[in-house]
RNA sequence: GGCCUGGUGGCUCAGCUGGUUAGAGCGCCGCCCUGUCACGGCGGAGGUCGUGGGUUCGAACCCCAUCCGGGUCGCCA
């Protein structure tokens, strides 16, 4: 029995009013957030995205015949309400921005009626994600998805008045592209005008934004949605978007500088927050020495330490073992832990197993001063002490040690330091730390490959000092990369890249491809280098990253309206589905599949 | 692919070492109620304990397999 919104037009979203337009008739139109009947009296919270308005009917005012009507409202019914607007005749509700005024209605309309939802439409962070998932289109008419949807257009809008501002150029790039080599897994295509070709989802514009500059385009940005077909994380989704941005005729630092006043620009607008400029910056080197990590979270201390050196001559084989194969020995200092239960530091070692660590030593500080040790034993009571005082041990305190190749102490400990701090609630969300972690390793050497891969990706330009290692020590030289990191989460990347062929070629070599294979592959690039090319640089953000942030989420599920779950399928639609084989047969596809039957006739 | 974790009315959960009829709050339905806003009062409906198998006199609980979610490692240039 949905009625026609004939003849009405709405007036005012539900908080747009306020004890201003007292005695105004108005027309407000939204869904049904709470009824509460007392009889003769029924009120109504009515809400829309801007939030909730209590309307009331009386019998008087109504009418006989609207009074039954709103008898029969239920949550999530779709209303019209034609009322004047009025002081609130009961006690004032300071917990709504209308908390003061209500509408009395004259004329109500059931635009559409609602089945019970199957979970409350509210405020409520425990429903499971899978039920919410799957009615998406009612979770996201909670207030909490509202305000992060609405937060992620206006940063979206903001983004591109302040660019168009800087004289940046908003460019499209294909969406259907050519498959790339390296990096992730490309999502395919299938072409149906010649079978046995495939598209690929672009994982990002990098190589059109590069082209884009040889064209001419000079500043240029693209809010894009980039694919990649890797498992899914928190933060990480199989379609995702991209603020990507591209520069001619600049370095390191313009890049960095434009993008200071972007963030900082945000953050005040949207957040209120006051970014301090400029940034604090790190080194690579600097920030895995520190912190064990790439993308450090500055918001507390907990520091990585290398005792090497102190534990060099000592008798605890798992520590000069480490240090003999070429490793190193670090440690962090959880001051104030040292009273931790066995079965919890045994549930750190286990943590730091998961990194690939072999094991954890701790050492724990007693108030008295006398230690609880892994490794007391192994060694003397000096080398005990002089490792204590270059950790700052106190009493209280609970050291941790890694020994083992480099990139495992690392990983360890970096790990160790975030899941410590989250456990002692280090990480408060509303301190925002950014932080550039600058000159990258150009490579890293892949064990499973057996050759040097891009760390960035193969356009980045090495560092001027470094470019005579380029051929003889690969993993010494730096890159001009730069990653924008905030509270431990890398929310974007860049670098500037390479526009000379010759360096361009030595890097295709390190990288072991002929020069064949490179033509095949980025041939359109390296000919377009050849008609003039300006130097260039850019970075790209993971825009749902930033929001996550911002909005103060655990995931980024929750800042974008339809996202998918672990295994990239999405629990609304159902998608990926199978086809018919009508479509399979047009585009030349036989499946071979393991088992199950998958084509629907 | 590995590891960890969860699945009990519509929702969120409790359910002991295996033991009688599986409970609570919210929601839902009906009746009453003129100032509620966590409205209130009275009454009511609603459960293959994810699924399949096994152990047992007896299984929500133990075992095996499997399905569906979440976190994470690998992976993500």
């Amino acid at each position: 029995m949905a009625e026609s919104m004939k003849g009405l037009r709405r007036s005012h979203r539900c908080t747009e009013l306020s004890n201003s337009n007292i005695g105004e008739t108005v027309t407000v139109m939204g869904w049904v957030q709470k009824r509460r009947n007392l009889g003769s009296l029924i009120f109504i919270d009515l809400r829309d995205r801007s939030g909730l308005l209590q309307i009331v009917f009386d019998e008087n005012d109504v009418k006989t015949e609207g009074f039954a009507k709103a008898e029969t409202l239920r949550s999530e019914f779709v209303i019209a309400v034609v009322g004047t607007v009025s002081k609130r005749g009961g006690a004032i509700n300071d917990n709504l921005v209308t908390g003061d005024i209500e509408i009395r209605a004259n004329e109500l309309r059931i635009l559409s009626e609602s089945l019970t939802p199957p979970f409350p439409v509210e405020d409520n962070i425990d429903t499971k994600e899978d039920l919410r998932l799957k009615y998406r289109y009612l979770d996201l008419r909670r207030p909490e998805l509202q305000s992060n949807i609405i937060m992620r257009s206006k940063a979206a809008t903001l983004v591109r008045a302040f660019l168009a501002e800087e004289g940046f150029l908003e460019i499209e790039t294909p969406i259907l592209n050519k498959s790339t080599p390296e990096g992730a897994r490309d999502y395919l295509v299938p072409s149906r005008v010649h079978p046995g070709t495939f598209y690929a989802l672009p994982q990002s514009p990098q190589l059109f934004k590069q082209l884009l500059m040889c064209s001419g385009y000079d500043r240029y940005f693209q809010i894009a949605k980039c694919f990649r077909d890797e498992d899914l994380r928190a933060d990480r989704q199989p379609e995702f978007t991209q603020i990507d941005m591209e520069l001619s005729f600049v370095d390191v630092d313009d890049v960095i500088d434009v993008n200071e006043r972007l963030l900082a620009k945000i953050f005040s607008e949207i957040l209120n927050v006051e970014v301090k400029l400029p940034m604090q910056r790190m080194t690579w080197q600097e920030a895995m020495d520190r912190f064990g990590s790439d993308k450090p979270d500055t918001r507390f201390g907990m520091e990585l330490i290398n005792v090497s050196d102190v534990v060099k001559d000592c008798g605890f084989g798992v520590f000069t073992g480490a240090l003999e194969n070429g490793g190193s020995v670090r440690g962090i200092n959880a001051s104030g832990q040292g009273s931790m239960p066995r079965k919890k530091i045994d549930a750190l070692v286990d943590f730091a197993k998961g990194y690939g660590a072999k094991g954890l030593a701790y050492l724990a500080i007693n108030e008295d001063g006398t230690y609880k040790s892994s490794f007391t034993k192994f060694m003397t009571e000096e080398q005990l002490e002089i490792l204590v005082k270059a950790m700052d041990g106190k009493p209280g305190d609970l050291l941790l040690f890694a020994a083992d190749k480099n990139n495992i102490v690392y990983s360890v400990l970096g790990a160790l330091r975030i899941e410590l701090a989250q456990q002692l609630e280090l990480l408060d969300k509303n301190v925002y730390n950014f932080l550039w972690v600058t000159e990258f390793p150009l490579f890293e050497y892949s064990e499973e490959q057996n050759r040097f891969v891009a760390m960035h990706h193969p356009f980045t330009m090495p560092m001027e000092e470094d470019l005579m290692y380029l051929e003889s020590d690969p993993g010494k030289v730096r890159a001009k990369a730069y990653d924008i990191v905030l509270n431990g989460t890398e929310i974007g990347g860049g670098s500037v890249r390479i526009f000379q062929s010759d360096v361009q070629e030595k890097m295709f070599e390190v990288l072991g491809f002929n020069k064949e294979d490179a033509y095949d592959r980025f041939g359109f690039l390296l000919d377009a280098f050849k008609y003039g090319v300006p130097p260039h640089a850019g970075l790209a953000y993971g825009l749902d990253r930033l929001i996550m942030l911002m909005a103060k989420e655990d995931s980024i599920r929750d800042v974008i309206a339809f996202p998918k779950i672990k295994d990239a399928s999405c629990l609304m639609t159902k998608a990926p589905d199978v086809v018919e084989k009508k479509q399979l047969d047009e585009l030349c596809i036989a499946l071979d599949l393991p088992e199950k039957e998958v084509t629907k006739e």
